[in-house]
DNA sequence: TTGGAATGTCAACAAGGCTGACGTATCTTG
DNA sequence: CAAGATACGTCAGCCTTGTTGACATTCCAA
């Protein structure tokens, strides 16, 4: 029963290793946010702005929808991170040129500092866990998650990918 | 620069695979949850009810404290999530024999199956993701995971994984 | 017997989701 | 050109889940 298939064995999908999986994401998901929640802390965001700060230094120029459909959440829910962020300074929006009902989002100097300081922590504790881990295990770290994705965040994650930046 | 040490290539520690690996995370984790919070959607209960539901599971008898310890939340947050599980009979919470001031929780019958309906949904993205991936991958995915979660966790993490149940 | 630990509970608040409804430009298409 | 669709913003109100602070109870242990 928890034999061979191909010479390759299946004891990797019991359900006590698909257990210790999960609960491997909920505790290093917790790790993951750790560093930039901590920093978000003294300056009045949260982790939305985060999300949005990052997609918006991924993707200069993005429009509102796009970010809408990367971000999964409501144009209300989005539009009070966004407003916050315009008012402080932190990210511009500029009419579209070719279609004026769009609004296309960049982040101000000030935006990037921020951006920066997030990522720089939370790239701290990615590269710590990347190196202890080696090249191999990163690999198959990748492999999962993406095979863990819904469709359309796949779609999202590969257009990501390509980009040189 | 992108060379090597030891014959190993570095070329993994980029910012830009780290950063690939940050977004990965970021929609992997939406796909991890999407299928137990569309189960809850209609059971007026949310995402801080399933993970209190599942620890219970995973360690019949646990105080409140050390769920508390688990979680990481306030216990007044947990106390509400706890209520709403004790009243509603999915949770039973019964006084410490040794220590009477400690409340041991258990899953009844009702809180047991909906936790299976839970997992079962969760261990299904799950088996299918680790089956696309291939058992290398698998272990390299939880080696990255366990280097990503604070001490603590990864304390708790260790303390759970070696239970048969 | 007294201090501290474990638990529960009340109140108030904030972030960040959600729905519904509406307004306003601006495209696009018949 | 008129009508409909699209992109965006906004108001109002609701929910979940997190937070602090304060206080009561119960009970262990020194």
């Amino acid at each position: 029963m928890n034999d061979v298939a191909g010479g390759q064995s299946l004891l990797y999908l019991t359900d006590e290793q698909l257990r210790k999986g999960i609960e491997a994401m909920f505790f290093a998901y917790r790790g993951f946010t750790a560093d930039p929640d901590r920093i978000l802390e003294d300056k009045s965001y949260g982790r939305a702005h985060h999300r949005a700060v990052h997609f918006i230094h991924r993707s200069p120029g993005t429009t509102v929808n796009n970010l809408l459909s990367i971000l999964g959440v409501t144009k209300q829910s989005l539009n009070r991170v966004l407003r916050s962020l315009i008012e402080d300074g932190l990210v511009e929006s500029r009419v579209g040129k070719e279609d004026k009902r769009e609004r296309h989002l960049y982040l101000t100097d000030t935006g990037a500092a921020l951006e920066r300081e997030l990522s720089d922590a939370q790239r701290e504790r990615m590269r710590a866990a990347y190196r202890a881990a080696g090249p191999q295990a990163v690999a198959g770290f990748r492999q999962v998650l993406e095979a863990m994705m819904d469709v359309e965040m796949r779609r999202h994650y590969e257009a990501l990918k390509d980009k040189t930046t």
